[in-house]
DNA sequence: CTGAAAGCGCTTACAG
DNA sequence: CTGAAAGCGCTTACAG
């Protein structure tokens, strides 16, 4: 707002201070640089003066801009808000931010978000998924930002990875069901890539214990709490009644929930209901939602810290990092 | 990654296309205003090339970095998701992006995030609550960037200001509880600004209905499911049993009613409750929630609309703009 | 509709 | 530890 009169800059400060503006560039950068009493007449010009740096002359004539893209299918996926979280704790230390792009359920605004990015010449992209467009992968792997594929674990990724298999994912929990003796399953599954290889994941390992091809619902949209419900009246209209549910994502398990103990069922002995995702009210519904947790935060963590390593001009070698995942069995299954 | 060749730039494609600099870089910021035979040797050198401008110069010379910061408290808080992707949705259609700032539920990283837009030198700061701190005012106000506080109504916004009435929210909510019938108030609220506007808002108006002062629960943190939970057993352990629990978000109400019904109540007739905010789970739960909808993505629209008229050259006038709020009856009260 | 050229506000190799 | 100066890659008033 406002307007008018000129902003300050380098040049303001330098005179103001009686130094270069080399001296001062130095100063804002990194305070030791400079000697003790030269650092104190560029501080005190520039507090007199209310100088604030432009970055934007900075990152072009540095080369860094000091900004990373962080660019996720939708912010109420609040599976990623924990990696995004730390992330944005990581960076703000220093004075770094983060630009969001939200590229759709469908990725559909990927391409033009990654291109957003470059254009501002991000020093990392880091992406929720793994990237199959071959033009954008060849896009992304052709420039100087560091590009972290996230919550996957491709073969190849486009420069480094930090992830989880999907496919074990689905392998344990149908391990996990089989041996706590349950035998009717039901997947109600979203129908993005992640979600898939879990699905599949399940379905091998399940029928490889010998256990019969499950039913399914599956689910176009974002899957969320009320998708549970209508899932939950969907299956209760099945011919075969199963006797455990395994859904790929904790909303999905939260609205089964409550729509079966609205229908009078007991969980997990009528009915057992497993989720994905280890969101906070996996530990708070009633009963406790048995699920998979991920370490999402440390996928944001260690995200940044190969970007440090990269800008250190370390080689950043395995190229893929495996965080794993957990079981978390509570009371629903 | 990956590493070493120049990148194309302005340059390169000018002398494939054969014309000046200007000339692609009027292509590029408007295709319509050139040739259309120029405008068809321009594309094709610059899909040749693989050319992707440079906005961090493009922003220094024309001085509009076609960046937005919006600055959170937390990306749990989700009564904001809805307008931070409307907005984005708004944006995104431009090529312009959001830098996300978490502030911190104390607001404690507002200041550096607040310079950190500032030395993008962002077109707008979109902030969520209205900045009391006046230094800071000082600071946002002395700048060119549009300011939006929203969420919120000052009587003297920084720029303009974009939200609603939060004690006009708790007086209407008072209104309807007495309406109903209930008589025994117990409120659980967060105690960031908003909130206890609201709460005031509530205990006033109650009070001049003829109401007794209600208990209170005060949670210091971001409010959850869990705090609902450990809400309801604090406020059964009361001398005074209440009759209606009015929350300060639709999470502490779910963690209540689910807390509420594993304890054997009825909602509404043993315990009724009011969550604020009107998220997906206020529908979706069993019982549904009364609450009261804020039209977040309006928020969020609206405030991007106030940009483009900003860029337009338009006086902003009024600079407050009141979304209002609705009750959201259903079964929990 | 197009071009030549100055300028946006920094950083950094080079020299001292 | 500090300075003079070139350069980062665009935009835009001015002129034609």
């Amino acid at each position: 707002m406002s307007g008018g009169e000129r902003l300050p800059k380098l040049d303001d400060v330098a005179r103001l201070a009686g130094v270069s503006t080399a001296t001062v560039s130095r100063f804002v950068n990194d305070p030791r640089v400079v000697a003790a009493a030269t650092a104190e007449r560029i501080r005190a010009a520039i507090a007199e003066i209310g100088y604030i740096p432009n970055r934007l002359a900075g990152g072009l004539a540095s080369k860094r801009s000091g900004l990373v893209a962080a660019l996720v299918p939708d912010l109420a996926l609040s599976v990623f808000n924990t990696t995004i979280d730390a992330m944005v704790d990581e960076l703000s230390a220093d004075g770094e931010i983060v630009m969001l792009g939200l590229t759709g359920i469908d990725n559909s605004r990927m391409r033009s978000l990654v291109e957003a990015a470059l254009s501002r010449r991000v020093d990392a992209i880091i992406l929720t998924g793994i990237v199959e467009d071959e033009a954008l992968r060849a896009l992304l792997g052709a420039r100087h930002a560091t590009v972290v594929e996230t919550w996957g674990l491709p073969d190849d990724p486009i420069d480094v990875a930090i992830g989880f298999s999907h496919t074990a994912v689905g392998r344990e929990v149908a391990r996990f069901a089989h041996a706590r003796g349950y035998r009717s399953a039901h997947l109600v599954s979203a129908t993005g890539a992640r979600a898939t290889e879990r699905r599949e994941g399940f379905i091998a390992e399940w029928q490889a214990l010998g256990g019969d091809a499950p039913s399914e619902d599956l689910i176009e949209a974002q899957t969320r709490f009320g998708h549970g419900r209508a899932a939950f009246r969907a299956m209760r209209s099945l011919p075969r009644k199963p006797d455990l549910v395994v859904c790929s994502s904790d909303w999905l398990a939260q609205g089964i929930l409550v729509e079966a103990l609205a229908a009078g069922l007991r969980v997990p002995d009528d009915l057992a209901v497993i989720g994905f995702g280890n969101l906070s009210i996996a530990a708070d519904m009633r009963p406790t939602i048995t699920t998979v947790d991920i370490d999402g935060a440390r996928i944001g963590r260690e995200a940044i810290a190969v970007l440090r390593r990269r800008e250190a001009g370390e080689e950043i070698n395995p190229r893929t990092i495996d965080v794993g995942f957990r079981m978390m069995v509570r009371e629903s299954a």
